[in-house]
DNA sequence: CCTTCTATTGCAAGCGCTTACATTTTTTCC
DNA sequence: GGAAAAAATGTAAGCGCTTGCAATAGAAGG
């Protein structure tokens, strides 16, 4: 009841109060099956007549497992991986897991740093975020042993698991979208690629679904921008003041999407009446803000929890297959995109 | 270079192969300044061709300390938690501590089991958010020598440490303000109050505010909702729907702000002509939304910033006084409010 | 050059728990 | 009822690292 940082009960106090040894504490704790229901109850009357609680560490070093998963996603300031780490949380929570979350802010070296930290840490498992990275990392991870898998991106020719959509054929529904509603004329407004192997499939998607369709994205029309309202604002402004403007302008999420539509509200440019607007990823807000924006759903739900399942699947024994879940990213028509002024 | 799961390398091949001591390499490696240059170098180079790297468990069980700070925070899909917690991550992660986050999903019981989870881990230290909880948690941790610090609050007298800003203040500031529009009739949608003191005070600060005034703000006029721009869209379409429509609709978070704002503008109701609508916690949405919404700023870097601080100070021999910050969250006016109509 | 003091380094005892293996108890089956 | 098999429990050896203390080496002083 008082403060008595001196000694936090242990084991042997458990097992001593009990009259056991401490391997059947243990036992009763880990595998409770294996002791007899009498003895069972006894044990664990002593435990919180005692206030035990296990010491991670000890065990961790003990049965060299930690039960704990790590997460490294870009930001938090993202919806769309805030939503996958609540998601791999609970799913995990439920397994008796728990998440060791690290964010990089989409800098290569940090997040090398912190799959470091992790592995220091003992983490069973890491969910990583897209597939580009340094090649010692794959070799350190391959070394360790320790299992992962790339999100965010479908790769099925990949020697890395991967577990998400296809970025590059997410734009072709776009594209294709856009130009049966007679579009000619294209922008598109996309992350910084440098680091971001998400962002470029998407520009990439973008710029080989229009010249399949003989239309070319010329350089001046393809915007890198950080994801944020501002910068769409910024950005929309800077395409409408040019000569040509374009009918379609297709961004690289629906942050930067929503930054457009409301810059070209606020500016009295019709939206889709002058121009429409596509976004990706379905956050919330898609819908919410008029005329609602037309974007690629994410499956982000699903994908947290598949990645939690395959990060916490025992069958490691099994030498299982390279594992490729591809998830579907369909495209939500709303208010935003219409026919292609005359 | 190739799978060798079979060991992964110790302080002890670190040691053989530089011809030191277990201990001089352990001291390389947390104390380099005690282990002279020359030698120091040599063990250096051990550790990068073994490709070494430290056993946390191990060294959590030896050394008593994790390095390890714990957050629990209501959900992730709310930016403001996310904000903090990106904060909080960084703050920690430049001085060498990994977090370990939890998130309750607003959940009494559930952040019970996630600070046993926490203290089982060996966390040096936990933020939590509120302080309405189970006194059996505050028990637990007293006896354990937890530090930790309740976020979002400011409590004065409370015997726990708080590190926030006061939201019973808050609210007597927008009170004040839309009063001195010439408001007259109010109405008040919250988030659920079971459990979350937070959103208790917004509402129980705007109720006291308005009775200084001569105001009453009836149960009918007192809405309780689960912070989505849906709820607040729905919320306002049933004041709406009353005799006596409010002229001003005081919201506890800016999510239910944005859906009343949104719900109100997509009905034709003007805003601020016919009604003002104020949220709280200034997302960055707030401002890109017309009108712009006026809401409380809360200041969330400095409080992630000063938890983390906090929660990794050294002087805990010093026994320092309790703290209590106060964190000013000020009223930020945008175009939802206006002049009460005539 | 020798003694004293100080900066380095090594020794070895744990940290609290899990688990293979040995031992004991209980159950099963003739 | 007794032997063999099965189940329950205990014994004790670590898991990989830190750190107080002892031992050693180098620096300083006479």
């Amino acid at each position: 009841m008082q403060h008595q940082l001196n000694r936090r009960p242990t084991l042997d106090d458990v097992a001593r109060r009990a009259g056991v040894s401490t391997a059947t504490v243990s036992r009763c704790l880990s595998a409770p099956e294996k002791v007899r229901a009498g003895l069972r109850e006894r044990v664990m009357n002593a435990i919180s007549e005692t206030g035990y609680r296990p010491h991670g560490a000890a065990r961790a070093l003990a049965s060299k497992r930690t039960n704990t998963i790590g997460a490294i996603i870009p930001t938090l300031g993202n919806a769309i991986f805030a939503k996958v780490v609540q998601t791999l949380q609970d799913t995990l929570d439920a397994k008796g897991r728990t998440l060791l979350l690290a964010s990089s802010d989409y800098r290569p070296e940090r997040e090398h740093g912190q799959i470091e930290n992790l592995i220091v840490r003992g983490v069973d498992g890491i969910m990583l975020t897209g597939e580009q990275r340094d090649p010692a990392i794959y070799r350190l991870l391959a070394e360790r042993g320790i299992r992962f898998v790339n999100t965010y991106v479908h790769h099925p020719q990949s020697p890395h698991p991967t577990i998400g959509f296809d970025n590059v054929a997410a734009m072709e529904k776009v594209v294709a979208y856009l130009y049966d509603l007679g579009h000619r004329s294209f922008a598109m407004i996309g992350g910084f690629t440098a680091g971001n192997d998400r962002a470029a499939e998407r520009i990439r998607g973008t710029r080989e679904a229009l010249q399949r369709r003989g239309i070319d994205l010329p350089p001046d029309r393809t915007l890198e921008r950080p994801y944020s309202v501002g910068a769409g604002r910024e950005a929309f402004r800077r395409l409408n003041a040019t000569a040509t403007r374009p009918s379609a302008i297709v961004c690289g999420n629906d942050v930067l999407a929503l930054g457009v539509m409301l810059e070209a509200t606020a500016m009295g440019v019709s939206v889709p009446g002058t121009v429409s607007i596509t976004g990706f990823d379905d956050l919330d807000l898609a819908r919410e803000i008029p005329p609602g924006l037309t974007t690629i759903h994410a499956p982000l739900v699903d994908m947290g929890r598949r990645a939690a399942d395959y990060l916490i699947a025992e069958d490691s024994a099994a030498e299982e297959p390279l594992r490729h879940i591809e998830l579907r990213a369909e495209l939500v028509v709303r208010g935003s995109t219409g026919p292609a002024p005359a």
